[in-house]
DNA sequence: CCTTGATCTGAACGAGCGTTCAATTCATTC
DNA sequence: GAATGAATTGAACGCTCGTTCAGATCAAGG
């Protein structure tokens, strides 16, 4: 039913791949064995080895699709507006997102020193190319006045660090709808980079 | 040189915890054999078990104290002013007490899910303690007119992520010092609440 | 110097680990 | 239905794991 040639982790079986999410992201990489792995997927141990070269690939291969789909996601985003509908659009794409793939998420940040070096490497490279996209915003928006903020570096940083933090409270089905969640979240990024709107529109986004 | 009576973790060695922290925090808990730490110990394995009940007991004590030390640290810390000092010192506080403890930081964060459900719940009232603290603050603001935010729960997990973010980049002897950073985020969560400074302050602080 | 009690070693326990591979099953094609 | 080649099993490999414990070592007091 899998590989039809050549090297491992071509694809890496889809089911061995959304087992080993699950339970990465659920109890971390070290404490998860190949062998649980196998029973979530209901096969035994050794035929894991088909799909993938061995453990430390099947991480890898997961934390790289997943940086890889959020820049390529990042880049098909409509773009349109001043500095401040960018950082209003990468705001809110960002929960979005991160809010639909929770285990990938979670592994992403989680798994980085389970990684071999080189690996290691890779995948960091991926995660700047993205702190740079929001850089660059940030850097554009200074220019133009539009945003106040010491240290673009820093700001980014920080932008991105609370915003991925709405997967660590996040519940479907809660209190507040994903689009709610977008408003509130894109409002205090704005007030944080000196943009935010106007007084009276503050009010108003308050009594929503 | 060790325990002096009764039951194990009363404190738990010093060298001990000093290395479960190290290692934990470098390569996680699973990933952490009793014979490494025992190593940097500078001893055999067998002996450990004379200051820790087993390994999970490890990990607790360590995630604990040190929610326990945050908390009791932050109650320590002189709280005059309005809202905004309050907030102000709460921001400054988080930066300072977690940029001097790294690796306890972030085990806490990291390995609560390697806790067993009863030392996990322990765990999570003191962190939902401080949060409260931060929210008790954005809700007096609020109340006061000093601050402008939709729902003060989200205002509060998004500030301590940002805050605590901080962790994830800051390096000793790098770039900007503690101050300087404490400077830029307080700056920060100050507008995300709509509480900014005015805005000849605002230009003020760019060029520091 | 001998006792005492804390401290630590070193070996052992059963269990589980990642990984390999000969042998088997299975689905297709002739 | 025989032949083929991919998919999978199940046992085994050497190793490490957390934990226990009888015995060695050590420091201090009588």
């Amino acid at each position: 039913m899998a590989r039809k040639t050549g090297s491992h982790s071509e694809i890496t079986g889809p089911k061995v791949r959304a087992a080993a999410l699950r339970l990465f992201a659920r109890h971390g990489f070290a404490a998860v064995s190949m062998r649980q792995i196998a029973q979530e997927v209901g096969v035994q141990a050794g035929a894991l080895y088909l799909y993938t070269k061995d453990k430390q690939s099947l991480l890898f291969d997961l934390m790289q699709a997943h940086m890889e789909e959020l820049l390529a996601a990042w880049d098909a985003e409509p773009k349109g507006g001043g500095p401040e509908g960018r950082l209003e659009g990468f705001a809110r794409f960002h929960i979005r997102f991160h809010l639909e793939r929770p285990d990938a998420v979670f592994i992403a940040y989680m798994e980085l020193r389970s990684l071999e070096a080189e690996n290691f490497a890779v995948v960091e490279g991926l995660r700047r190319r993205y702190e740079d996209a929001l850089e660059t915003i940030l850097r554009d928006g200074r220019a133009a006045g539009c945003f106040h903020v010491p240290d673009t570096k820093l700001a980014a940083m920080a932008i991105i660090a609370m915003l991925t933090g709405v997967n660590t409270w996040y519940r479907e089905g809660g209190r507040l709808s994903r689009e709610r969640v977008g408003d509130i979240y894109w409002d205090m990024v704005a007030g944080s980079v000196g943009a935010r709107v106007s007084k009276t529109d503050r009010a108003a986004s308050e009594s929503l």
